[in-house]
DNA sequence: TGTTGGAAAATTTTT
DNA sequence: TTTTCCAACA
């Protein structure tokens, strides 16, 4: 490319930026603090990489969540295309760029680690004996699974308490996530629970086990498989030579198993390059870890560092204040943000005398920035938790403020659309338990026991017809030829289109001979009870049609199984016709796909959020308050920012204060909420607080003000009653507390038989 | 199978 | 307070 195009990618950059985009094929980390123009620069660089002549499918961007994948790759789009403008004004053809330079972002692999895992599991996952037809089970599909396992082992009777099933995945989960032994992951994070390492190893053993027969993999098992993946020699090799660029947003947010599935990306860090913000590690709890950022020097010997500091989003007086917060922090990249904008207004502490007062100060303030022409939708409000927007959520509704909330109930989570795509998975996967037994559950007269002894029916189908068409366990045959295809050299699109539709084809097959279809088990079946008789016959109908060899489109099967489910969806849950109507709205965003898998997988994956619950009607522009969970708000920003009960018990939470390294996360998740404003910041600071733990109407009595807010850094604010202006007197009330190894051929079974040995 | 009551435990953030 | 688990019952 000649130097006239690509200078005009690197015009709007500062000089560390540049320097960050221009680098070449060394180990990189981009150590960015917030509002630095973070995004931008990777997409910059992504961008220069392509116009450089790399090949867009041998880039892989990997980000933390979906949405953040698309936004940077629409930002790609954007670069490029004003690129492809400039040289087509100077009427010069590109030389270097051999493909059009537009829709190059489309061939980008961008994606989260967990959906990326997905792809190339389904390419790849047969030559370690992966049938790609696996299904996903959700956080509670998988916990569901481990419950059934604790009652099977006889745990859930024993007479002292065994670990609700939800704590028995969340050690699990870190086992996997931080690589650690379960007495290790028991000591340290579930102490409680010390008695029962033993029961727990021969649990998670079993767990093991049960995916494996049932073709499911939980999201662990995803980042674990990739990981296996590489390990083997073939296909691990297969994976590497795919890409030649891998880029990692948010960095400090990934785990121990994460940073060594990049280790075995790109084993010498060439062309690697992460970015990331220690001073916004916020995932601890998800076995996220600080280390992977900090240490990737030492793991990377040839590292080169770039820092960013020179904040484009927030203004000075803010800055300061927000720089105050997270300097107390001991471990750190030292950063001192700075700002070139001029002016601005201090950030504002509100003290309110309880949750009410805050709600009507709060709402007071929002309607007076719109009035001052700022759009609700530029406006946020970030809180701990969930449920602390909850009274505001009443108020908004009763004064017909419209707004939406992030990080709140999933639409996916609510029953009766999770019923609807279980229907999906089964027809998807027939070994699939958890979805088998949710199915044949919804009708009457069907409770667990029948329900297991309908699918041990239809499992046993289904293995035995395997043994037909040796299909786990692949011959070397087989699995060369898989390596094969998937690195033929086409598009990453193409080749998924390709491949995934054949894997199913293996169970659907048998459904040509008729007789040996999975369903034609159940179809030899008498209904399984006397209440079940009118649905039984059109339930086997549905599943050998949807679950058979011609489904037809994915919206026509949602269509289908609506049919079969709305009965039976008014007979189980009350609010019918809303249901139905989330149900309509999912055949519509069915329309989208036309893959089945990949829609399952990507709704699994990350599930669109569920608002219009207490949400006003939508006003006619369209234009409402943000809601939002400190953790969703990561990467985003807004003109105004409020940050709502800011008192100790919420601001480190209760439940995180146990160790200081928990305390130091919950700093760092503050300092995040506060950098997300551009022009003003409001942290309300309620005096008086209703704690849950004892009762709703028990007052906690004088909150103290966060502990990370301690004097000198409310200096730095203007302090204020929600009442009136602020005085001195406040001020002064404020400050007062009241109360692997990388050789040979690696099969599945020997991943399993490593995890197993492991617990 | 499906419902009910009582006792005990957990209580946040999310791929 | 709410959720979850389990045992006893219809």
């Amino acid at each position: 490319m000649t130097g006239r195009p690509l200078e005009t990618l690197l015009r709007d950059l500062n000089e560390k930026q540049r320097l960050a985009v221009e680098h070449g094929e060394g180990p990189l980390l981009i150590v960015a603090g917030a509002g630095t123009g973070k995004t931008a620069t990777l997409a910059h660089r992504v961008a220069y990489l392509i116009a450089q002549g790399s090949d867009p499918s041998r880039i892989l961007l990997l980000t933390f969540t979906r949405r953040a994948a698309a936004e940077m790759l629409r930002r790609v789009d954007s670069l490029l295309r004003h690129l492809g403008s400039v040289e087509r004004d100077e009427s010069r053809p590109t030389s270097a760029a051999p493909l059009p330079l537009r829709q190059a972002s489309n061939r980008v692999w961008g994606g989260t680690f967990h959906a990326v895992a997905t792809r190339l599991l389904r390419l790849h996952g047969r030559a370690i004996g992966l049938d790609p037809s696996f299904t996903i089970l959700d956080r509670s599909d998988a916990e569901d699974l481990l419950g059934v396992l604790r009652t099977e082992l006889g745990l859930a009777k024993s007479d002292r308490r065994f670990p609700l099933k939800s704590t028995c995945m969340d050690i699990y989960s870190r086992c996997i996530n931080a690589r650690e032994p379960v007495e290790e992951a028991v000591e340290n994070y579930f102490p409680w629970c010390r008695d029962d390492v033993g029961d727990l190893r021969k649990l998670f053993s079993l767990y093991v086990d049960r995916k494996g027969t049932q073709g499911v993999l939980d999201y662990d098992d995803l980042l674990l498989y990739w990981h296996g993946l590489l390990s083997d020699a073939r296909a691990g090799a297969a994976v590497r030579r795919r890409f030649d660029w891998v880029l990692v947003d948010e960095y400090q947010d990934t785990n121990a198993l994460q940073a060594e599935i990049l280790q075995m990306l790109t084993p010498d860090g060439k062309g690697l390059t992460v970015v990331g913000d220690d001073a916004q590690a916020i995932y601890s709890f998800r076995a996220a870890t600080v280390r992977n950022i900090l240490d990737f020097p030492a793991r990377f010997p040839s590292t080169t560092i770039v820092t960013l500091e020179q904040n484009y989003r927030s203004t000075q007086p803010l800055l300061r204040a927000t720089n105050a917060v997270i300097a107390e922090t001991s471990e750190r990249y030292a950063k001192e943000l700075w700002s070139a904008r001029g002016g601005g207004t201090r950030p504002q502490l509100v003290i309110c005398q309880d949750e009410d007062e805050q709600t009507e100060a709060l709402i007071r303030q929002v309607l007076e920035h719109r009035e001052a022409g700022l759009a609700l939708r530029r406006q946020a409000v970030l809180f701990r938790a969930s449920h602390h927007s909850l009274a505001l959520e009443l108020e908004l509704a009763r004064r017909n403020i419209p707004f939406r909330k992030y990080g709140g109930l999933r639409f996916v989570e609510t029953a009766h659309v999770k019923d609807l795509l279980t229907f999906l998975r089964l027809a998807e996967n027939p070994r699939d338990l958890m979805a088998g037994t949710r199915v044949l559950m919804l009708l009457p007269g069907v409770g667990p026991k029948k329900a297991r002894a309908l699918m041990d029916r239809l499992g046993s189908r289904v293995v035995s017809s395997e043994r037909m068409h040796p299909e786990p366990a692949a011959s070397d045959r087989e699995s060369a030829a898989a390596v094969a295809r998937a690195e033929a050299p086409a598009g990453p699109e193409a080749e998924d289109e390709s491949e995934a539709p054949e894997s199913a084809e293996a169970l659907r097959a048998v459904d040509t001979r008729g007789e040996s279809s999975p369903w034609s088990a159940w179809r030899a079946c008498p209904p399984p009870s006397a209440a079940a008789a009118a649905h039984w016959r059109d339930l086997v109908e549905l599943m050998s049609l949807i679950g058979g060899r011609r489904p037809g489109d994915l919206a026509s099967q949602i269509h289908q199984v609506r049919l079969f489910y709305a009965p039976l969806l008014e007979r189980l849950y009350d609010n019918a016709r809303a249901r139905l109507l989330d149900l309509q709205q999912l055949e519509y965003l069915a329309a989208r796909f036309n893959d089945r898998a990949r829609f399952l997988a990507e709704l699994a994956l990350d599930p669109p959020s569920y608002s219009e619950d207490f949400a006003g009607p939508p006003l006619l522009d369209e234009d409402f308050l943000i809601l939002s969970t400190m953790h969703s708000a990561k990467g985003l920003e807004w003109d105004v920012v409020y940050v709502i009960h800011a008192a100790d018990g919420n601001i480190p939470s209760d439940l995180a204060t146990g160790r200081a390294d928990e305390i130091e996360e919950e700093r760092r998740l503050f300092y995040v909420a506060l950098t997300r404003a551009k022009d003003w910041l409001y942290v309300f600071y309620p005096l008086r607080y209703y704690s849950y733990p004892r009762s709703f109407s028990d007052v906690h009595g004088y909150a103290q003000l966060t502990r990370f807010l301690p004097p000198h850094v409310q200096s730095l604010f203007d302090v204020r009653q929600a009442g009136g202006p602020a005085t001195a007197d406040d001020a002064s009330r404020a400050g007062q507390p009241g109360k692997a190894s990388t050789e040979g051929q690696v099969t599945l079974e020997d991943i399993r038989r490593r995890l197993k040995a492991f617990f």
